[in-house]
DNA sequence: CTGAAAGCGCTAACAA
DNA sequence: TTGTTAGCGCTTTCAG
């Protein structure tokens, strides 16, 4: 016969459990100074009412401030980072209700000097947390050992060095991505040979970032098309102009591959050629959708694009981020892989 | 020089504008009782000083309750309506802290009768705005006028009547979802026949929920594959038994027939068929990813499910219509159609 | 048409 | 260890 069942404050807590709304809110956020039993008899009127925290006034009160500091690379417009930095902004739009200040420390992936410049700075910033990605492992993991020590708690978006102190990874798994572009190109085809295009940078021994993917690709042909020839050629990004000359060489020696793939972000580099050479048997698949990959998607030369919400990603990281900061809340994996995407032309339309 | 770039609140606004913080409230909200003279000042103050409400303060200090119905269908457990169900919970929960209470009408999809029923209470709760769908699109239409005249904002999910005063829509385009279905079922090749598993309900002139979906489906085939023949298999989803013997005898006659789809959300029904025949050949497309339908994904029998976020859908739509009812926040488009998921067994496991 | 003032539910400083 | 109290920024009466 209750008439509302009007939602109950924390001064209804205090008068069930007999005791000052200062208190109440003392065992809620568990600020100490207070005894076990008032902790229990407190404890036991929340559960009794079924209180929760009004955020908005929980938030209007604080005037507490956090900060998250973000570490990632430098881009050029259209590249996959900048989908990153778009999303961190909504998040950081989002998070700005919650009193935290989002700030982004940019570095140059090619010069790990720039990125031993932005720990520095971000240490001397004393931000309530860090988030970062992981393209310098040893430096990743010597920064993440001072963290650890001045309690500063680091997430990792996009890509991580297993076995450190985060509490958070956000991304996808780069190994079953690798094996789903793979899957995409065949599709359960007995497919004689393929082209894996790489990026001339990788080619030595400093290592691709996107290794864990390729090795995806390569383990599921080794499983699935034994017998199956992959061979490989390395372009150079900064030298558009040879891209299209190296796979004519390489087309005029095997005219017979049809099935072009690449484990990295640019599948886009290649679509010039695709488009002076069309074939209609051709299956091409990249990863990412940058807006030149999906503009190469959407003209037919890329039939799919692995990829996953690279700004909600982005969005995400930084309000679990602030969640856990503001109360304490520990995401509910600690590996949080994201969804992989498939994306064809005939589901493009409405992807965002 | 500014040391703080701290955030202006209504106070700073009154005084900048030289009235008190009452009228500028009015101002901003449009609530009437003040001078167009008082209004500009107030505006270029607010412009001034790049002044913006606080959201929690502002939903804190509102006692005003608002109530959105939801008209939708009743379901069995693991059916596609509970999918929204839960999806619609989520919203609920979500849109509670800004005073709006969810609540839920579901009717009998074969009973036009509680239909009106449903529709008859929902008036008599006077809400602030009602989400449906629209399977019985005649009664959708006259309750629609009704919705006009009494001034109650009303928006569809999932599915829609073309033409209405509804200020959104929010699901998937089901003409491109068909065709996206039919491509992955043939995936460019020069499939010689394929069978399409439909409801023996929807035989009649009563009309197929799914009706524009099949017609994306079956265009798809007119166009790409003209030469197709598509064979139709009716099955009687209350009568599980019976729909292995239809196929084994379908199949006694096609043999050659390997590729599957339906363009309903049941493709699990014929699971157990499919389990009991295996064929490393054939190739099954069904659509919506209820937990029967994921089961058989997994389990290799269906090699494709077109779906969508459904949960997210339906926490979007309460989230927008809050949105619509409290901030008056027009949605960016009237028709939200949502993307396509293709999902496969080899990306499967982080998608929920 | 306008202003004053009492809250909304919670936090945090201060007193006890 | 506990209670008291002054706000947080905004909405909403109620007088003028």
């Amino acid at each position: 016969m209750h008439e509302e069942k009007s939602i109950p404050t924390i001064f209804d807590i205090a008068r069930e459990a007999g005791v000052s709304r200062g208190t109440v809110d003392r065992v809620i956020h568990n600020r100490g100074r207070f005894s076990e039993d008032t902790a229990s008899k407190v404890h036991s009127a929340i559960k009794k009412l079924g209180y929760s925290v009004n955020p908005n006034a929980a938030v209007l009160a604080s005037r507490k401030k956090y900060s998250i500091a973000c570490l990632i690379p430098d881009f050029k417009k259209g590249e996959y980072w900048e989908l990153i930095q778009q999303g961190l902004r909504a998040g950081a739009a989002g998070a700005r209700q919650y009193n935290v200040d989002v700030k982004i420390f940019p570095y140059d992936q090619t010069d790990i000097e720039s990125f031993r410049r932005c720990c520095a700075s971000i240490l001397s910033e004393k931000p309530s947390g860090i988030l970062m990605n992981a393209v310098f492992r040893d430096e990743v993991t010597k920064f993440s050992k001072v963290l650890d020590g001045a309690r500063i708690p680091y997430a990792f978006i996009d890509n991580k060095v297993d076995g450190l102190g985060n509490f958070l990874y956000i991304g996808i798994d780069p190994y079953k991505s690798g094996q789903l572009g793979a899957f995409l190109l065949t599709a359960r085809k007995a497919v004689e040979s393929i082209l894996l295009i790489r990026i001339i940078r990788d080619k030595g021994n400093q290592g691709d970032p996107n290794e864990t993917r390729r090795r995806g690709f390569l383990d599921y042909f080794a499983k699935e098309l034994p017998a199956c020839t992959i061979h490989t050629v390395f372009i150079n990004p900064n030298d558009t102009g040879s891209i299209t000359a190296e796979l004519e060489s390489f087309f005029r020696e095997h005219p017979h591959v049809r099935h072009i793939a690449t484990t990295n972000s640019r599948i886009h580099l290649i679509a010039p050629y695709l488009e002076q050479h069309p074939d209609p048997e051709r299956i091409v698949v990249g990863f990412d959708d940058t807006e030149k990959n999906l503009a190469a998607l959407k003209a037919g030369q890329v039939e799919y694009l692995v990829t996953h919400r690279i700004h909600e990603q982005a969005r995400l990281s930084i309000e679990m981020f602030a969640d856990f900061l503001i109360r304490k809340i520990e995401p509910a994996r600690r590996n949080h892989y994201v969804h992989l995407d498939i994306l064809h032309r005939m589901n493009l339309d409405d992807y965002s």
